[in-house]
RNA sequence: UCCUCGGUAGCUCAAUUGGCAGAGCGCCCGGCUGUUAACCGGGUGGUUGCAGGUUCGAGUCCUGCCCGGGGAGCCA
């Protein structure tokens, strides 16, 4: 057997003989020539086969082929402008490692989401697919690259939580010896221990929300990544923010642009853009943006809801940071802004292109007597809070941080429509199969 | 939870005023040395989501239920 290669590769072998190992994704047949589109993971390639030149088992094996079949082909690489890709394997041998069931389910033609869904476990075999978990797999290390190389400790949150912190509505219940016990929706509360720690942290993990919610934009569980810097500021959750969300686009851009204008029909030329610095406004020139775009009874004090978010973003090129939202909108860790108490130091990034809040974030509390009156101005559980409170009692120092979503940022990144394209099993309401 | 659209072959869809259940793709058989979701010929394929009602007759009209899509609300 000649030398086994990934398909991503197959240009580096040009004139030489190689063999592959993957799966049918086609199969077109033409008398004594068959054209066999086989994919390895790392790619799709034509492999073509000519009667004469392969073994009468060969050919035959090949003629039984169904599509999904796993197969070994060994043959010479070869440039040709008729080949999808410019490549094209000229088979000399065909070994057949399993003949898939003929009723295999998905064509390469147009579906419906629902069908596709129930076979979701099939569906991430399509080169589509799987080119948007290959860039997912960017995305996460290009975030963990920059946090690394920017002095980010990673320490990881707990996902079982105690008791009823903000409220148990949105939380996933579980059972813990007995007692009850929420999958975390956020590490962030765990962060502020760590910066007194370690300076600058970072958690990354799965997220749950028992919301019913039911848009593109929601998972019930997500991939968020969380920072939270000692001795910082709002403003640094801005620089931090825009650094690191340019960064992931520029690496995805570096290592999938093929992908994404091919396979996903993406506009690179927006990505391009995406370069720091990010567009700044305050909640007040939001609103404004609102009344003089279709919104005029927008009220102030109220949260934004997505056709809002998307009018907003609709204004710039960039994500777009909204800050100083009403105290009241947000949730009760916020620091207020000096001499102007109804807005806080919170902060969102609105993607481009209606995609919607990417990161959530802002400074947090350093003082113990304003922490006490908001958990109590939002009725939360005092000896819930002990420990969070103490924070503020042993050398508390300005903080802040952020959350940015996995699956919507690449929901924006790919241009897809729905975020449940972004996971390898997505989790919705009403939906848990497979 | 609310609004809205939908459910017909494995898939994507059609079926006029209530009047014979259809097509393409897939799959099976045959043909073709450059196909790009090939093409050509033949074959295969149905509890019209479920239950009830109106009617000589229901995929079509009515009632209830189930399931799905989109959106809203919700959303550290």
């Amino acid at each position: 057997m000649a030398e086994w290669v990934r398909i991503r590769d197959i240009g580096n072998y040009e004139g030489e003989t190689v063999t592959l190992k993957g799966w049918l994704y086609l199969r077109t047949d033409k008398g004594r020539l068959k054209f066999l589109r086989v994919r390895d993971g790392s790619g799709v390639i034509q492999a073509v086969l000519f009667k004469k030149n392969v073994s009468p088992e060969a050919w035959q094996a090949a003629d039984e082929l169904t599509q999904e079949s796993s197969l070994i082909v060994t043959g010479t690489v070869r440039a040709d402008e008729r080949a999808p890709g410019g490549y094209e394997l000229d088979v000399r041998d065909l070994e057949v490692v399993h003949y898939a069931e003929p009723d295999y389910p998905i064509q390469p033609k147009e579906h419906g989401v629902g069908f596709l869904m129930a076979n979701r476990h099939l569906w991430i075999r399509s080169p589509r697919q799987a080119a948007i978990l290959r860039i997912r797999a960017t995305v996460i290390r290009a975030i963990r690259d920059w946090l690394d190389n920017h002095d980010f400790v990673n320490v990881d949150t707990p996902i079982l939580t105690p008791a009823a912190v903000e409220g148990t509505t949105t939380l996933f219940e579980t059972d813990y010896f007995g007692k009850p016990a929420y999958l975390s929706q956020s590490g962030q509360l765990y962060n502020e221990a760590n910066i007194f720690a370690l300076g600058k942290v970072y958690c990354f993990g799965p997220t749950f929300r028992a919301e019913k919610s039911k848009t593109r934009r929601h998972l019930t569980e997500f991939w968020m990544v969380e920072p939270e810097m000692a001795f910082a500021t709002l403003e640094d959750v801005m620089d931090v923010g825009e650094q690191m969300v340019s960064y992931v686009v520029q690496t995805v851009l570096e290592k999938h642009r093929r992908e994404l204008e091919d396979l996903l029909e993406r506009d690179v030329s927006v990505l391009e853009k995406i370069t720091p610095p990010f567009p700044r406004i305050s909640y007040d020139e939001a609103v404004e943006i609102l009344h003089a775009n279709g919104f005029e009874n927008f009220p102030w004090g109220e949260d934004f809801g997505a056709p809002h978010e998307t009018t907003i973003s609709n204004q710039f090129e960039k994500p777009v940071f909204v800050y100083h939202y009403p105290t009241k909108a947000k949730a009760f860790y916020m620091e207020e802004v000096p001499d102007r108490p109804e807005v806080c130091r919170s902060v969102d990034l609105l993607a481009p292109e209606g995609y919607g809040e990417i990161i959530g974030g802002g400074q947090r509390i350093a003082s113990v007597d304003l922490l006490e009156q908001r958990l109590r101005e939002h009725n939360l559980p005092r000896e819930a809070y002990e420990w969070y409170i103490d924070l503020r009692r042993y050398g508390s120092v300005p903080h802040a941080g952020f959350g940015l979503g996995v699956e919507r940022t690449l929901a924006w990144i790919c241009n897809l429509p729905h975020v449940r394209e972004t996971i390898a099993f997505p989790r919705m309401l009403d939906h848990i199969y497979p």
